[in-house]
DNA sequence: AAATCGTGGAA
DNA sequence: TTTCCAAGATT
């Protein structure tokens, strides 16, 4: 007899400790996933849960979330972070109404083609919602092959074609077993397989990890790049889009100037949010929150 | 293809 | 206190 396989092996422990996700209940739809999917993009699992069951609640189908205004997505989306994310999602769903009838596609192409939906999110989405087979390449699952399959310590800064051909090699051939197994490399790098203290006891890949089999390497040279946050931009827009949110309707420009000192930046990172699609002028000297009331006046005969 | 884009909690 | 980083997408 041969020793189980490194999926065999994931998925099983995955169908022991897999965490009790309300996305991950086996009634959801595709669109209940794909809203999960775009909501934990850089954002992580406790802050997303609140966040998807009100959403869910408010929008329970794409064609309920393209008939309200981006202004009121902005607001569901709260705190969660990068809200140009909450404008592409209800883009999305418009785009689902119209080219889709109001169903999420089941086909990649199909789903990459929507806004806000890139490479990892459409795989998602195909294995997930509807048990196709692909690999499903996120920060974990390149962090967890990266070192349990080539040994090395750390993976490449984003997603890459090789990462999608070494995780594939890793899947069963049927399909929802491959789709199990993506989940389960998923939710091993998040648990266990982290990216800072690696909880290697307790592992079910241990005895035939590469990385661990080497001693595992530390990541070599100075981490990455520095991200500070203070005095960016990024700082600058999440304050005046704080005051819009909070508010209904237009806001006078002075009451925005109020959130910064600097001119030159606020400026910047005002024009930033209305080309982003997030905020929009009303009038001579006053802003909103896109589609934050009725439409500008039409021009009269 | 490197930069940009929020937020908050834990180490 | 500072630093790291959390299911990426877009340009």
């Amino acid at each position: 007899m041969t020793e189980p396989d490194f999926a065999t092996l994931v998925s099983r422990w995955y169908e022991r400790n897999a965490r009790d996700l309300p996305w991950r209940k086996p009634d959801v739809g595709a669109w209940a996933i794909l809203v999960s999917e775009v909501m934990l993009q850089q954002t992580p699992v406790v802050r997303v849960v609140p966040a998807w069951e009100a959403w869910m609640a408010r929008w329970p189908v794409p064609a309920a979330l393209a008939a309200d205004s981006p202004a009121e997505a902005i607001r569901m989306w709260g705190r969660l972070g990068y809200p140009r994310r909450a404008v592409r999602l209800r883009d999305c769903a418009v785009a689902i109404v119209e080219r889709h009838g109001g169903d999420v596609p089941d086909r990649l192409d199909h789903l990459l083609a929507l806004p806000g939906v890139g490479t990892y999110t459409a795989r998602a989405v195909a294995a997930f919602a509807y048990g196709q087979r692909h690999p499903v390449v996120d920060t974990n699952v390149r962090r967890v092959v990266c070192r349990a399959v080539a040994g090395e310590p750390d993976a490449g800064p984003a997603t890459r074609p090789a990462d999608l051909v070494a995780t594939e090699e890793l899947l069963p051939v049927e399909p929802a077993a491959a789709a199990l197994t993506s989940a389960a490399i998923m939710e091993l790098g998040a648990v266990v397989c982290t990216a800072r203290s690696p909880r290697c006891a307790g592992c079910p890949v241990e005895g035939i990890c590469a990385w661990r089999a080497s001693g595992r390497v530390a990541p070599e040279g100075p981490s990455r790049r520095p991200q500070r946050y203070a005095g960016t931009d990024r700082q600058v827009r999440g304050l005046l889009l704080g005051v819009l949110r909070e508010t209904t309707g237009p806001v006078p420009r002075q009451r925005l100037d109020q959130v910064w000192t600097d001119d030159v930046q606020r400026s910047r990172a005002l024009a930033g949010l209305v080309t982003d699609g997030l905020v929009e002028p009303v009038g001579e000297a006053s802003y909103r929150l896109v589609g934050d009331g009725p439409p500008a006046a039409p021009a009269l005969a």
